[in-house]
RNA sequence: GCGAGGAUAGCCCAGCCUGGUAAGGCGCAGGAUUGCUAAUCCUGUGCUCUUUGAGCUCGGGGGUUCGAAUCCCCCUCCUCGCGCCA
C-alpha cells in the first residue's frame, strides 16, 4: 500500500510509475483516489463540525443538570442534530472505502532501474555465471530420468490427487531434504534465524502480504473455515509482525523460512515441465528480512548474493535478470530473478526470485518501527528471496547431471546430506 | 464440541454494577535540580483532518439515549478447564 500522504503531495510520481507499467486501467483508478480523497477530507470536516456542536451542547446539559438545573432547551436542540450526523457519516465512510479500496490495489512505485517492458521477454540479463556443460548423448527431461530411475510416481499422484501433485521416491525424496538442509544450513551460518511457520493463514492477516488478485488465481482456501494454505512461507514472516512496533534496535531482522508451499495456478504442461517444474505442492527455503528504509537497497543485494552463492555450490549454470516493469507484480519495488539452464530445453528457466518490497507489504500489514513508547515511527521495509525452492532445483539437477548411462550424479555440496551417496540410486 | 473468563493507548492496568465524555503506573520525549552509568521533581504522550482549532479512539457491528468504555442485541478473536487427539 503507498502513503497516501505521497499521493496528495505528489501524485505525478505515482503516474509516472504507473505510466511506465502501461497500467491505464490502474491510473484511471489513481484519479479517481485524487478526488474522491478530497471529497472525504471536505465531507469529514462538514460532520466534525456539526460533531463538536453537539458535544458542546451535550457538555452544557451535563452541567445544568448537575446543578438541578432544567435542560429541556438544550436537549430539544441537541435531539435534531443526530440525523444530520449520520447522513454525512454515511457520506464519509463510504468514500473513505472506496480510498482505501483504490490504495490497497494501487501497485508498489518501481526503483529507476527496472527496465520497461510488457513481458518476460524484455526482462533484462545483469548477470551470468557457469559455462553450461557440453552433453555428447541424448539428453533426458527431468520426468523421464525420475521416472526411469524409479523415482517418482506421477501417474499414482494423478490417481490419488490430480495433475500438479507427485509422490517423490527413494533418493529424489532424499535430494528434496538434502537440498532443504543444506539452504537451510547455509542460511544459519549466515546468522539468518530460522523459522517453521504456520502453513495456513487468515485471510485478514494475507490480505497484508499480497495482492488481492492471488485469491483467486493462486490460493487454496479451507471449506468452512477463514484459512487459507500459504503459497510460500514468505507470508507467514511478513505477517508475523502484523500490527506491530518492532523496536528499531532490533532491525535488521533477518529469517530463513521453510514450508511447503501450496499453489492452485500451475499453468501448461509441455513435454518438458511435465513433473516436477510446475505443482500445486512444493518445499522451499525462503529468506525474509525486515529492515530500516535506508538500508533495504543493500539487503537486495545481500539476499541476491546468498541466494547466488548457493547456485554456484551446487555447479549449476545460470544468468540472474532485472524483471522488467510488465513482470514484476504490485508488491515489488525492484526485483531479480535468477533463471538457471536447463539444457535438456536449451534455455534459461525461473528458479528463484528475490524482491525489495520498500515500504509497500510493511504498510498494508500496518507494521512500524521506532523506540517502544517513543514517539518517532517509521515504516520499515521488507525484502524476500527465495533461498532453493525444491522442485526447480531437482530439476536443473536432474538435467544437468545426468549421465550417458541414465544416472544422475549427486553434487558434491549435498552428499553430506544424503549419507554420502554419489549417484541417485535406482529404485 | 462443552463450560468459564477475557479483549481499554507502545506495555501493564482502573473505570462498567449506579450513563455525563478514558484515571494511574511503566516506557518514551523535553525541562529543572543534581553531578559516580544514580535519585527526585515538572511538563508532554495514540489516530485523523483543510492543525491558534476540531473530531475520533475502550476487539468489531448494530440498538437505546441529548449523551455509551459503561445498558441491550449480534459477531470475532484470545486464555483457561473438560472432551478428543499426533
Amino acid at each position: 500500500m503507498l502513503d497516501i500522504k505521497l499521493i496528495r503531495e505528489n501524485s505525478e510520481i505515482v503516474r509516472d510509475s504507473l505510466r511506465k507499467r502501461g497500467d491505464d486501467e490502474k491510473i484511471q483508478m489513481l484519479e479517481e483516489l485524487v478526488g474522491k480523497d478530497q471529497q472525504w477530507r471536505q465531507s469529514l470536516d462538514k460532520a466534525n463540525a456539526l460533531k463538536a456542536e453537539r458535544n458542546k451542547i451535550a457538555k452544557q446539559i451535563a452541567e445544568v443538570k448537575k446543578v438541578g438545573g432544567d435542560a429541556s432547551e438544550q436537549i430539544k436542540r441537541s435531539a435534531e442534530i443526530p440525523k444530520e450526523i449520520a447522513r454525512l457519516d454515511d457520506e464519509t465512510i463510504a468514500l473513505k472505502t472506496r480510498v482505501d479500496e483504490i490504495l490497497m490495489r494501487l501497485p508498489n512505485i518501481l526503483h529507476e532501474s527496472v527496465p520497461v517492458g510488457a513481458d518476460d521477454s524484455a526482462n533484462v540479463e545483469v548477470k551470468k555465471w557457469g559455462k553450461p556443460k557440453e552433453f555428447n548423448f541424448e539428453l533426458k527431461s527431468h520426468g523421464e530420468l525420475a521416472e526411469s530411475l524409479g523415482l517418482a510416481d506421477f501417474d499414482r499422484a494423478t490417481k490419488v490427487a490430480g495433475a500438479g501433485f507427485n509422490y517423490l521416491k527413494g533418493d529424489l525424496a532424499l535430494l528434496d531434504l538434502a537440498l532443504m538442509n543444506y539452504a537451510i544450513n547455509c542460511m544459519v551460518n549466515k546468522g539468518y534465524t530460522l523459522i517453521e511457520p504456520p502453513f495456513m493463514m487468515r485471510r485478514s492477516a494475507y490480505e497484508g502480504v499480497t495482492d488481492l488478485a492471488d485469491f483467486e488465481n493462486v490460493m487454496y482456501k479451507i471449506e468452512d473455515e477463514d484459512l487459507y494454505l500459504i503459497a510460500t512461507s514468505e507470508h507467514p514472516m511478513a505477517a508475523m509482525f502484523m500490527d506491530e512496533i518492532i523496536d528499531e534496535d532490533k532491525l535488521p531482522l533477518k529469517y530463513v523460512g521453510f514450508s511447503t508451499c501450496f499453489r492452485r495456478e500451475i499453468g501448461a504442461h509441455g513435454v518438458d515441465t511435465k513433473g516436477l517444474f510446475r505443482m500445486h505442492q512444493f518445499n522451499k527455503v525462503e529468506q525474509f528480512i525486515f529492515c530500516q528504509p535506508e538500508d533495504s537497497w543493500k539487503y537486495h543485494e545481500e539476499l541476491q548474493a546468498n541466494t547466488e552463492a548457493m547456485f554456484q555450490a551446487l555447479g549449476l549454470p545460470y544468468h540472474v535478470v532485472n524483471v522488467c516493469t510488465g513482470d514484476i507484480g504490485n508488491l515489488a519495488a525492484k526485483k531479480y530473478d535468477i533463471e538457471v539452464w536447463f539444457p535438456r530445453q536449451g534455455k534459461y528457466g525461473e528458479v528463484t526470485s528475490c524482491s525489495n518490497c520498500t515500504d509497500y507489504q510493511a504498510r498494508r500489514l500496518n507494521i512500524r518501527t521506532g523506540k517502544h513508547g517513543g514517539d518517532k515511527k517509521s515504516v520499515p521495509h521488507t525484502l524476500n528471496n527465495t533461498a532453493i525452492a525444491t522442485s526447480r532445483a531437482m530439476v536443473a539437477i536432474l538435467e544437468n547431471y545426468q549421465n550417458a548411462d541414465g544416472t544422475v550424479t549427486v553434487p558434491e555440496v549435498l552428499r553430506q546430506y544424503m549419507g554420502g551417496k554419489e549417484k541417485l540410486g535406482k529404485v
